[in-house]
DNA sequence: GATGCCGGGAT
DNA sequence: ATCCCGGCATC
């Protein structure tokens, strides 16, 4: 998917740069007021369609043969036609941020095809009679297809045309840039709650302000994907969305940051649904970011540094890879297409014991360690911690699985006859105290009998740890040596049966005369 | 053979 | 889950 998009907008970026080029050549007649705006703009369409050229070039050589699909423009377009002047020409300066790319795109095209159409006379005296009509039409075609909408070019671009005059007469750059960062900001923020939604489903938590993880939602999002390791977490995440777990090439996954974007931002009216019922799972990221150390690894091919700082690894990916010389601060963003989070989480050990054993008291502490080596070391973890549980467990555990295996309805019916199971069990008081305890109710008396029997129907009885630590199930392949003490049928005799305890009646051992 | 009761079937 | 019984082990 992501994939597809990254080849999708390529394949925009190049025809944008064309179409620019074009537009860039010819002089246009009229339009003085959009004059100044659409040249902006053009400047700033020609400077993104390099940048996404560039980008094209890398990403072709490693993901050959992807295949744009139309449903992707079809959800930003919406917002596109819907855009006033700001909108527009946020998305036109957008292309000076690192932000700017999936949001940019559609309308780098529909602005290109705006200077298209300036090149073509007739086409706009065509549109001015049906302006409206047009617009929703042109809409309704964009959601189909756009393919279809470029086939269709010279309507399209009549379409546009209309819209750019509405566009550059509005235009006020200085305020209308500051704005939009900001309402920018909030989007990209959504945008990164979905992302972090989309790639972590697995927790759930109480839901928490979405604001709150502008820094760690979408950053765990992102790393996810790129993860060439397999700790718990991220193999947790591997299957619930992504449909190839395979490790993903740097471009690939690292446009998963931008790319989970363009909903959030362009249409307000689907995604915002969709948005809204992933919010609820957003504060997991933030659960799990507290305790972790972020780490910034570089997805290039056959590098997989990792820095300790964003800018590091920016500047890194800037000097080595995209062979930028100087000018470290400036940033066109596409370096975050290149790198990505590594965190480090300490949690997700703690997590996988959790998992393994919800009950158990033990608290493993382990140190930060990275995601290949977290998952063995949660297991090896996790195997130290069982071992050292099952000491405390074992004290009472045993005896619960025990209980549980034997307490039949019937063993465990008549409570009132401890009296006269105490006549049977003297022998049985000294060691079968201490796992039979737990039974108030004197339910695990008949019990006894198995574990007294283990020992040997003798006196010789081996010490409490023994019986404690060896299942009784290891008891039951054996037959039970028949009790010494008379039981219900011998006490009673079989004319009155009704008098036996109910086990005695099932002809199962007896719940009344224990030994 | 009498007794104890496990394993399993029937409801 | 409850009730019942076949069948085996033990005495």
């Amino acid at each position: 998917m992501q994939a597809r998009r990254l080849a999708k907008r390529s394949l925009l970026g190049s025809r944008v740069q064309g179409l620019a080029a074009a537009a860039g050549g010819l002089p246009r007649p009229g339009c003085k007021e959009a004059g100044s705006a659409a040249t902006q703009l053009r400047l700033l369409l020609e400077e993104d369609a390099r940048s996404v050229m560039h980008r094209r070039r890398e990403h072709e050589l490693e993901e050959p043969g992807h295949e744009a699909p139309e449903e992707d423009l079809c959800t930003q377009s919406p917002g596109t036609l819907h855009m006033d002047g700001q909108g527009l020409l946020k998305a036109g300066r957008k292309g000076s941020g690192s932000k700017r790319e999936i949001v940019a795109s559609p309308l780098q095209i529909d602005e290109t095809h705006n200077e298209v159409s300036q090149k073509v006379p007739d086409q706009p005296s065509l549109l001015l009679g049906t302006r409206e009509e047009d617009v929703k039409m042109a809409e309704t075609k964009r959601h189909n297809c756009v393919y279809e909408h470029e086939k269709d070019n010279t309507r399209s671009i009549c379409l546009l045309e209309q819209k750019r005059k509405v566009v550059s007469s509005n235009i006020d750059v200085p305020q209308a840039r500051k704005s939009s960062e900001e309402a920018e900001m909030d989007k990209v923020t959504a945008a990164m709650v979905l992302t972090s939604l989309s790639t972590s489903p697995l927790v759930r938590s109480p839901p928490v302000r979405p604001n709150e993880g502008l820094n760690g939602s979408w950053k765990d999002g992102g790393y996810v994907p790129s993860s060439t390791g397999s700790s718990g977490y991220w193999s947790w995440n591997a299957p619930s969305d992504q449909s190839n777990p395979s490790t993903p090439s740097p471009p690939l996954s690292a446009d998963s940051f931008k790319l989970f974007r363009p909903p959030a931002q362009s249409d307000d009216g689907i995604d915002e649904a969709e948005a809204s019922s992933l919010l609820f799972d957003e504060p997991i990221p933030r659960k799990r970011k507290n305790s972790m150390k972020v780490m910034f690894k570089c997805l290039w091919k056959n590098c997989g540094k990792v820095l300790g700082t964003a800018a590091g690894i920016q500047k890194h990916i800037r000097t080595v890879h995209l062979g930028r010389t100087g000018d470290s601060e400036f940033s066109d963003g596409e370096e975050d297409f290149y790198y990505t989070e590594i965190r480090l989480n300490t949690d997700s050990v703690s997590e996988g014991l959790i998992s393994v054993s919800p009950g158990s008291p033990c608290v493993a502490s382990a140190p930060p360690l990275f995601p290949s080596q977290d998952a063995g070391h949660t297991e090896t973890a996790c195997a130290k911690a069982e071992t050292k549980c099952m000491t405390p467990l074992s004290h009472s555990a045993p005896t619960t699985l025990y209980l549980v295996h034997t307490d039949h309805a019937y063993q465990a019916t008549s409570p009132v006859n401890i009296p006269g199971s105490a006549k049977f069990t003297p022998n049985g008081n000294n060691f079968s105290i201490s796992w039979q305890s737990p039974p108030v109710t004197f339910t695990g008396t008949p019990v006894s009998p198995k574990h007294t029997c283990t020992a040997g129907t003798g006196e010789s009885k081996p010490p409490p740890h023994t019986v404690m630590s060896s299942p009784p199930r290891a008891v039951i392949g054996l037959r039970k040596p028949r009790g010494e003490g008379k039981k219900c049928r011998k006490v009673y005799g079989m004319e009155n049966r009704d008098m036996w305890c109910t086990a005695c009646r099932w002809k199962k051992a007896c719940q009344r005369f224990v030994d």
